[in-house]
DNA sequence: CTGTTAGCGCTTTCAG
DNA sequence: CTGAAAGCGCTAACAG
């Protein structure tokens, strides 16, 4: 046992093995230089002090920090957290640390956390960006500091690098269809910001949907929603209690199924009696309301490991430029299964 | 504009106004010492050169990193999601870096976790423990290097630390009178692992009401679930198709929940028609049931923002030794609200 | 195969 | 009020 309070270090180390602190560090790092007898030594003592790098002097000779950051614009929703599940099986394999940075749908502090991230904190950041806004200039900067970025879900078009993203026209055409099939043409839709491509997309497939089946678009029923549920709730309870209202709604994310769930229960109507609901949303909370709720459930977690994997390949080249490519995973349209059994399917 | 590509660190920035780093150093500390002359030439030089001091020659030095560890055993969870969103909260404010963990229920993964940081990579660590052994060595480890450790919902008991909870006893009794109050008689208990006293005290809370309102506690009610999705939903089917079924459910967690929630919708009976079920659980999720579910809603957000708090109070005292003490939160019953009214309650 | 040396970028004495 | 110098713990030439 060593005595307390020493410091267990290359140093402390090297004295007592009567080494260097270089042979001491070539040996922990199995440099193929070192005979395996020191080796041997080496490893023991350190084993026995418990000997545990200093991450931050390393970094700093380095220059590399064996860190990456993720960046969202919230938490507590379903997909990030298992995007965030996914990063995580991703980083940990390769001996990386994760830091998080929650936007709250800011670009503000966006920006503000691309620019503490210039000094090298982290070797590479995987973000999906926050707020209307769309300038890249902070993004720009991080590459121009051969920081690589690697975009999810809600990606930005114009950045020359690898963007992750779910196949939203197809899925938002296909979940549109869907109602179409079961009788419903009057079919609202609650879409989110068209800044980003999962908002364009996910409209234009509705809207190709109901006019590739012969059904007007009538503009009343495209509620652009707002980061604000009570204002949110306000349209749609007024959609859901006009008089020409809807019977089917496609809600562009999760949150805003929940909403029509929450209107729906208020206006004492019921789903999918009275309104069938169809939406973007994961498994394990809206599908819950299974079967009322219809649910186009994206592969988070494949999402975050596909990011992870493609700003791993450019830090294994170190930092090489990433191509300019998007990656597209496909979702599933999940109706009357259990929560367990449908997340087999992704 | 700078030129191209030299870098911005002290070194150059002194370079370029005619100083020594060191009051280049001061100057951006906001040293007292510096004359408010120079102080402003180099705070206007550094924003201009958009200077971002190397985090990592800072750790080193001065052997703080402004940096927590959260370590969890889940991320996919609704209320693990709230509190890293409470602690991120927290944590941004007052400038640190969150670095997360996900131990994945896993106890060794757990003890690597937190070997890993006896390097000095953080300041403090945030935890709820993980698996069933409940060995303190990791966590001692961890303290006896002077990094002080919170504990939140998970808390181990023996550690002398800080521990924030939710006033679990209080919520499970009176979850269970709620039931009985509305003639149930017949309560399943769907509980999790005794190791910790969130385990034992819901359990405790829910025999205890059992027990003073006259009701004789049956075995085969009681259900101590694992952590195997498929395993469980076998007990629950089995319980719940026995000629003696209950006609109440307690889930001692947000999973149980939904997972009942899942067995009876499978076996063709209603919530709360044939069964009433009642739960902790956290209001975006479960409470989407609503009404069919009652949920035991904790104050998530809250338990984060109190464990991050209680740390960073030892962290301005370097890295005091916290007091061996129990902060308890009060979690709110949830019946026939909307998601969005009833967080207000939290 | 091992040791010596320099230096990553920063803070902090100590000296003026 | 400012500067010179040392050193945090590590890695990587370079030298032997």
């Amino acid at each position: 046992m060593r005595f307390e309070m020493k410091e267990v270090n290359l140093k402390s180390l090297a004295k007592e093995l009567d080494l260097s602190k270089s042979t001491v560090s070539r040996a922990l790092n199995d440099n193929y230089q070192i005979s395996i007898e020191t080796k041997k030594r080496v490893l023991k003592l350190a084993k026995e002090w418990n000997y545990q790098l200093n991450p931050y002097a390393r970094s700093l000779r380095i220059k590399k920090s064996k860190t990456i950051a993720v960046i969202i614009p919230e938490i507590a929703s379903n997909f990030f957290s298992l995007v965030i599940n996914g990063i995580e099986d991703m980083a940990r394999s390769r001996g990386y640390q994760l830091l998080i940075y929650i936007t709250h749908e800011s670009n503000a502090n966006e920006i503000q956390y691309c620019n503490l991230l210039l000094n090298g904190r982290v070797d590479g950041v995987l973000m999906s960006m926050s707020g209307e806004v769309n300038d890249l200039t902070h993004i720009e900067a991080l590459m121009e500091h051969h920081i690589p970025v690697v975009f999810f879900d809600r990606v930005c078009e114009e950045a020359k690098t690898v963007k992750i993203i779910t196949n939203d026209y197809e899925s938002a055409y296909m979940g549109t269809e869907h109602l179409i099939q079961r009788g419903v043409t009057k079919i609202a839709y609650l879409g989110i910001s068209q800044t980003y491509s999962i908002g364009k997309n996910r409209l234009k497939g509705y809207l190709d949907a109901l006019q590739n089946n012969q059904i007007g678009i009538k503009e009343e029923y495209i509620i652009n929603c707002a980061n604000n549920y009570d204002e949110n709730y306000k349209k749609v309870e007024k959609l859901l209690s006009s008089a020409d209202r809807p019977t089917g709604v496609f809600a562009a994310v999760e949150q805003h199924a929940l909403l029509c769930y929450n209107v729906v229960n208020k206006l004492g109507l019921t789903i999918p009696g009275d309104i069938k609901v169809i939406g973007f949303s994961n498994l394990t909370i809206a599908h819950l309301l299974n079967p009322s709720l219809t649910t186009i459930a994206q592969p988070a977690f494949e999402i975050g490991r596909e990011a992870a994997k493609a700003l791993f390949e450019s830090l294994l080249k170190n930092a090489a430029p990433l191509e300019n490519t998007e990656i597209t995973l496909k979702s599933v349209i999940v109706e009357g299964q259990s929560t367990f059994n449908a997340a087999q399917n992704l």
